[in-house]
DNA sequence: TTGTACGCGTTATCAC
DNA sequence: GTGATAACGCGTACAA
């Protein structure tokens, strides 16, 4: 800027009313500035703005583990374009469901000075505690893993229910289920029912809503995927084998995660078996379904609205202090073409 | 950094020598240094830092486009993960193949002051030369599409060359080939052979060591997926129902993206053949494949050594002022389930 | 309409 | 061993 103000003969005060759009020049002083800048190449200074403004224009996204689920890429993903749009950008950073990497990633949050903090999956309150003691807002998307930031969450239960209620509809009565372990997964003080146990929850009441009860043969509680794996399918494919054996086994899957469903697609094939039409699966999250073979019916969670709203919701937090009402989204059931009528 | 300092008593040049471990300090004034900083809560402004030091410990990242293709993941993962180790941050771009996104992507890394920037698949000379006029390092990863940046690239060849001379060992007379179109994707001033050409080029050969000649109605080429339809397999799925309705079908396709591969496992699926038995098919990336049904044979790109070797380059080039020498990565061959020796 | 001057939080230099 | 002090580039209150 000094440079600029130099060669264009003003001073940076001046500069700094051209490129604000702020205040008055007189059009001969603008047009001097403007040909210095161009001439100059200038472009401001991020880290200054940030240090003058105690500002940073930045956000920081603790995820769980980027590489192996699309969903916290998606998330991710919409975060950022929406933070775009507001002149921020967003540090990524994966715990990978460690509570010690999470609280180095924080810190590093904090010394970069982040003006708040999304959690798609947040491990420790301990580790969010120390947001709320830099006096940075934090928020936590599609679960409420801590009582010590606030949430939007996923309604899990919408889309569960409809899905249940669409292989009911086509005439299944053996329904399996393959899902996280709400003692494995949601441990800690979560706030209110985990995801899995919402999950869980829906496939009992699914079940019961057709006079039927649940057959514990039928259901397999585990991980979604194992870091140690490479977060591939071989959990989903191990409980779908394991449920092929049965000597009557179920006419469809229930899987609330694609990676376990896709898993369950391969135990399927490797058995010469075909779905739909021997047997149906269905999925959740809507990231991978639509590459699987053949194409996964699934429970879709929004995970656009999840970042944008998300975004915007922190942005309100960072500019009055407080946030908004937090709403909590739904989850839809996107039929395609892993589901159909039972076979007689 | 004052406020620690008034509170151990000391000055912030005292302060400094303690956080910095350099430079003598009596082992008292460090006591007093340490337990102020623990009671504050003390953390070092990066923005100030980098202002000081004209280093901002960030790098730029410009991807493709992160939430359709897996690969783009992978490598800013890798990166990242390099980056964290050595006290960087790395911020994300997606340009989305659109080179007025790019433009404004890399402003935005310039205002922010990244110290280098990784590209992940350049799309315009002048973009990248913006970054040379600001003095700022640039290194292309995987694909060197201008001249106007260094580049670590992948050796297609190898890794396609492999699986041909699998498909070929298997038996496999008529084999498809399904890429991206080299005037399509690898327009501009490349630097070389787009990474297109040597895919089609390593097919070509392959068929040439079994002294068989490509036949033009077994190849197809476009892009490896639209964005507008959101990244789906529709485009592999459109080529190889095309080319399982030829009344000489052939007997194995080489994809050369597993996004094309997966929309190809479903046209086969659809045609209600079986993979491998009745139809080989390999793909190329090795980012979904464990996941598809069957799990597919893959040429593997080195993901992780792009990201990690990129960044250690792009760090010496910050400290040296030159890059290093870079490597040609090699690309390879995975073994899984879609491919096996020709039905009789 | 324009310019001067200070402070944001570091780091580095130099003097004591 | 330690403490002033300047400078990084920007924003802004105040003066002219």
């Amino acid at each position: 800027m000094m440079q600029v103000a130099e060669r264009a003969g003003v001073s940076t005060a001046t500069v700094a009313r051209v490129l604000k759009a702020k205040g008055y020049v007189s059009d001969e002083a603008r047009a001097r500035v403007e040909a210095a800048v161009k001439a100059i190449g200038y472009r401001p200074n991020a880290m200054a703005r940030g240090l003058r403004q105690r500002r940073s224009f930045t956000i920081g996204h603790m995820l769980d583990a980027i590489i192996v689920n699309p969903f916290f890429v998606n998330v991710a993903h919409w975060a950022e374009e929406e933070a775009l749009e507001h002149g921020y950008k967003t540090f990524l950073f994966n715990h990978n469901g460690d509570g010690e990497r999470e609280r180095i990633g924080i810190e590093r949050f904090i010394e970069r000075r982040v003006d708040a903090v999304l959690f798609t999956n947040a491990i420790a309150t301990e580790n969010v505690r120390l947001l709320a003691a830099a006096g940075i807002p934090a928020l936590q998307l599609e679960r409420s893993k801590t009582p010590a930031a606030p949430a939007i969450r996923v309604d899990n239960r919408v889309g569960a229910l409809e899905a249940m209620r669409h292989l009911v509809e086509q005439g299944h009565r053996r329904i399996a289920f393959v899902g996280g372990d709400p003692d494995l997964i949601g441990r800690g003080a979560t706030a209110g029912p985990t995801v899995e146990e919402d999950r869980l929850e829906a496939y009992r009441s699914g079940l019961a809503a057709a006079g039927l009860s649940p057959d514990p043969a039928l259901m397999r509680l585990g991980r979604y995927y194992s870091l140690e794996a490479g977060g591939t399918s071989s959990e989903g494919y191990r409980h779908a084998k394991s449920l092929l054996g049965l000597e009557k086994r179920p006419t469809a899957i229930f899987a609330t995660c694609d990676i376990l469903a896709a898993g369950a697609l391969q135990a399927v094939y490797e058995a010469g078996l075909r779905v739909p039409d021997d047997i149906s699966v269905i999925g959740f999250d809507d990231t991978i379904a639509a590459n699987l073979t053949p194409q996964l019916t699934t429970v879709a969670q929004p995970m656009e609205d999840l970042g944008r709203i998300g975004f915007r919701a922190v942005l309100a937090a960072i500019e009055s202090g407080e946030f908004p009402e937090l709403p909590v989204l739904p989850s839809r059931l996107v039929l395609r073409r892993s589901t159909a009528s039972i076979a007689r």
